[in-house]
RNA sequence: GCGGCUAUAGUUCAGUGGCAGAACGCCGCUCUGUGGCAGCGGAUGUCGUGGGUUCGACCCCCACUAGCCGCCCCA
């Protein structure tokens, strides 16, 4: 597409999203909604810059997310006693939803916190298909302190078993669940020590990625796609050898109420997330290839996060959640779709001659008050255009006319039948709805 | 951040160192009030931007920008 230079046009990464295609992703957004709120879940909106310190303990100062990603900039002070502040457009939204959690003090009241979000997200990546510098993310949060039960693997199943009928209400095919336990904080901490360990001797024969993240994260070794080094990587330590008794039992009650459920799912030992917060229940739902999203095929992921509300100096507040890639799903849903499916409008108004312009609009005024969706065309339209226009958006055409004004009898044409009618105008609500 | 491919009409894309093309779409006519078909006619564009080579560049070279694919990472 030609981009003039003179032209103002959306930044890299970042896009506009036009009719009919808004369509879709309102549609997606309704179904969410009705799904989340089935669930028991109410809408939480979060700003979408926060405290620049609030992602780099929450994410994680490590993380290829804070270290490198996100959009921050100072902003200035407001008076000379003041320093200026370090803000970050989110580029995520589970820490703004715990902040918010500690900062309202949601725990007090002791009950079950249930909340969902739809928003923008901002990370600064190299964009590529399914992959935007501002993109959406649909994400649900369940949290609560340790009496609400908000520890309870129930609860993870619960969110899985959720998403599991969101996809299919959605009409997403071919979808796949993987689960992990990364177990707790202190597991993660002995696991990466023994996978260091296990690395050392074998390292220098793996290849240079593999090389630098045995050093760097070593976690990130397990999920690489390495043909040559998948020897190698099976044979180095399990996750699962290094879970406490009650993590092992937390996940293995996940697993049962999956089962019970007839949710279907695959347990991938190597399975590990990127953000620091994660802890024992870790998972994603991908989809096949072909789905259109290339290599990017992870739909949605998500996890537990005991500490997270700790780490950011609140009260303990146990919580399990996921974020939806909006894009990625709309994406899916589009290359999966057969046919697009144009919802047509109920009628088209085509007065004939621009001297009947006018009572053709008050004619759609009252249509559109009795609920239908209408268009108008313009008496300057020659008949023929009329119908073109009509058949293209609408599903029936209403001829305005001479005649028709002066007998009060209207014409209207059903394009998938051919059948025409005349309708007096008291009757052409009821006719237009049939 | 790294590597590769691409950029021509509203859209999808051909194209050649010497006048800018097709299909679809759009507009008009055949055709004052019954379309989808057909026939005829028409409008489209700084050939992504900037520079270079050349008598001459949409084409060759360089840089930039953007998109796509892969990596990295993640949703």
């Amino acid at each position: 597409m030609p981009t003039p230079t003179n032209s103002l046009k959306a930044v890299r990464g970042t896009r506009d999203l036009l009719p009919p295609e808004t369509a879709l992703w309102n549609h997606v957004e309704t179904i969410a909604r009705s799904v989340f709120s089935r669930y028991g879940f109410g809408e939480i909106r979060t700003p979408i810059f926060e405290d620049t310190q609030l992602f780099a303990r929450g994410v994680g100062e490590e993380t290829d997310i804070v270290s490198k990603e996100m959009y921050t900039w100072e902003d200035r002070a407001r008076a000379q006693s003041e320093k200026a502040q370090s803000l970050t457009l989110r580029p995520e939204n589970t820490a703004g939803v715990v902040r918010a959690y500690i900062e309202h003090k949601l725990g007090d009241t002791g009950q079950l916190q249930k909340l969902f979000y739809i928003g923008p997200q901002f990370r600064r990546e190299r964009p590529q298909r399914g992959r935007y510098r501002q993109f959406w993310q649909m994400g649900v949060e369940v949290l609560g302190p340790t009496s609400s039960g908000a520890e309870s693997p129930l609860r993870d199943a619960e969110v899985l078993e959720m998403l599991a009928t969101l996809l299919d209400e959605l009409g997403v095919k071919g979808w796949r669940l993987e689960v992990n336990s990364v177990g707790s904080t202190d597991d993660r901490k002995r696991y990466n020590a023994a996978l260091r360990e296990a690395l050392q001797p074998v390292k220098s024969r793996m290849c240079e990625d593999n090389q630098r993240r045995a050093e760097t994260n070593p976690l990130r070794v397990l999920d690489s796609k390495e043909p040559a080094d998948q020897e190698i990587i099976n044979g180095l330590p399990k996750i699962a050898d290094f879970l406490d008794e009650s993590s092992q039992s937390h996940f293995a009650q996940v697993l049962a109420a999956l089962d019970a459920c007839g949710v279907a799912y695959t347990v991938n030992p190597r399975l590990v997330r990127g953000l620091d917060y994660y802890t024992r229940t870790t998972f994603e739902f991908t989809v096949p290839d072909g789905s259109g999203l290339g290599t990017q095929n992870a739909l949605l992921g998500g996890g537990r996060y005991d500490g997270l509300s700790e780490m950011l100096g609140g009260p303990k507040a146990p919580g399990i959640g996921f974020a939806i890639g909006e894009d990625r799903l709309i994406l899916t849903l589009q290359a999966q779709a057969e046919a697009e499916v144009a919802a047509k409008m109920d009628a088209y108004i085509a007065p004939m001659g621009v001297e009947r312009n006018a009572a053709a609009l008050a004619l759609a005024r009252e249509l559109r008050r009795a609920g239908l969706s209408v268009e108008v065309g313009d008496g300057g339209f020659r008949l023929k255009k009329s119908f073109e226009a009509a058949d293209r958006v609408a599903r029936r055409i209403v001829i305005l006319g001479e005649d028709e004004l002066a007998s009060g009898v209207l014409t209207v044409k059903t394009f998938a039948t051919g059948e025409q009618t005349k309708v007096t105008r008291a009757e052409i609500a009821a006719a237009l709805r049939a």
